[in-house]
DNA sequence: CGTTTCCTTGAGGTAAATCAATAACTGTGG
DNA sequence: CCACAGTTATTGATTTACCTCAAGGAAACG
């Protein structure tokens, strides 16, 4: 029993860019039904060839690679509207893990009706291709961070990336968003030691420009942090969601 | 004057996924010329909304971004059989730069054709997104290079996955392949300062694994490379060419 | 030839890693 | 209800991988 994308509760956000009565009821067939799963919990594992895709509709994740000898890097966090499993459902391969960190709800889609889609849905298509693009683009983002970037610029790039995403999904009150994830999946993500990220982030700390703890990630200067983490362009609110 | 797809040169490579003839056709009608650029050029600009797509042929580029300071991350190195300006294509908004190092010689497309190509050519719409899922997976090695390898460690990397790619694309002799770019243009993708970047090759060099001098890169044991480099998959060899 | 670009090598400095210890919680089982 | 182990955050001390600075050599070039 899962609810029709009409219904889908992100939808209508600004951030996502409206559907026209058809395209809704062709996702509607395309959606094969809901999952829930556990903090902590698997979703997608590198090498397989998995049979679907997922759009995430609530709670927080993470997409990561790991080396043989234990070494993660985390590619991105995975919040509400992302979709998951695109390179499985094209290149028939992951090459990265994704897992829940909290509870989480899934929108499933049946990879064998991605044909479909691009034989009946161009602008369906091209929205695949445009989400496609805009991982790579972010991508790129975080290789400059970790390249280039000093521990501090990287940090605030990351917070504020974050901070701007989920007040997009209108999840920010009072300058503060939800952020369940441990410091180690951000030193992860940005390449540095744990115990050099916890000492980046008191720092933003004592200087009140942002602040993270008990999960909630609060900001008190956006501007500052912004300009700190030498943020570039603004994403732009017209994104497809699948 | 420009040569027709059924004639390119590198389609026929084993490295590259065979077209229908329907396929050829319209990639024919999709193309709008050739373009040879200098050295040095600038192809496409960050912040640009460029009309054109490009496919390189032949001649070596690079894909990096800037920041407000000066400092550079270079994305990729561009090969022949690349797909440039996908981004701009579908976001209509491009977020690095891409310019030659070599002569080039690149292949055209209209942008204004991509729509066309939508709605009338699913299975190449396809493949421009298993092209973005690419770029995406080769931009999360890559951060994983960055983020959890040390310098040997990524360098080995980066010149085995360069290696392995112009093999595929039968510019190997005798164990070496072309490679006109700068000391500075590596160590400017791997998030290293050109000295250490300097001195990580003469290791490489004096262990007699691989050594690269006069734009070409000798590999003598592509095996050892590999390991150290921690490389895990090789690429398929039936990529979709635009 | 002087100038510029790129590669190379040595010396010294530093941002960030590693090591280590403690504290605050959480869950578990006796 | 308490002892215990496991996880996460925090902080100080020490080490190191890599950076910056500096200088010289070899080509390429106008």
């Amino acid at each position: 029993m899962s609810i029709k994308c009409r219904f889908c509760p992100i939808r209508n956000l600004p951030l996502f860019q409206p559907l026209t009565d058809a395209e809704l009821g062709f996702m509607e067939d395309f959606k094969v039904g809901e999952m829930t799963v556990q903090p902590d919990t698997p979703i997608l594992s590198s090498g397989a060839a998995s049979p679907q895709l997922f759009t995430a509709l609530k709670g927080f994740g993470l997409r990561y690679r790991l080396l043989s000898d234990g070494r993660r890097q985390v590619l991105s966090f995975v919040f509400p509207g992302d979709l998951i499993g695109l390179q499985a459902g094209v290149m028939n391969q992951m090459t990265h893990n994704v897992e829940s960190t909290t509870a989480m709800t899934l929108c499933v889609f049946n990879r064998n009706e991605l044909w479909t889609l691009f034989r009946n849905q161009p602008q369906r298509a091209y929205d695949l291709t445009w989400i496609a693009a805009s991982e790579e683009r972010f991508l790129g983002e975080a290789l400059t961070a970790i390249g280039q970037k000093s521990a501090l610029e990287s940090v605030c790039w990351a917070l504020a990336r974050i901070y701007r995403r989920l007040e997009a999904l209108h999840m920010d009150e009072r300058k503060s968003v939800p952020l369940p994830y441990r410091q180690q999946d951000l030193a992860d993500s940005l390449g540095l030691s744990l115990v050099h990220t916890n000492k980046t982030l008191a720092k933003l700390r004592s200087r009140q420009i942002a602040s993270w703890s008990d999960g909630r990630l609060q900001v008190n200067d956006i501007q500052a942090l912004e300009e700190m983490g030498l943020v570039d362009a603004i994403e732009p609110h017209n994104r497809p969601l699948m």
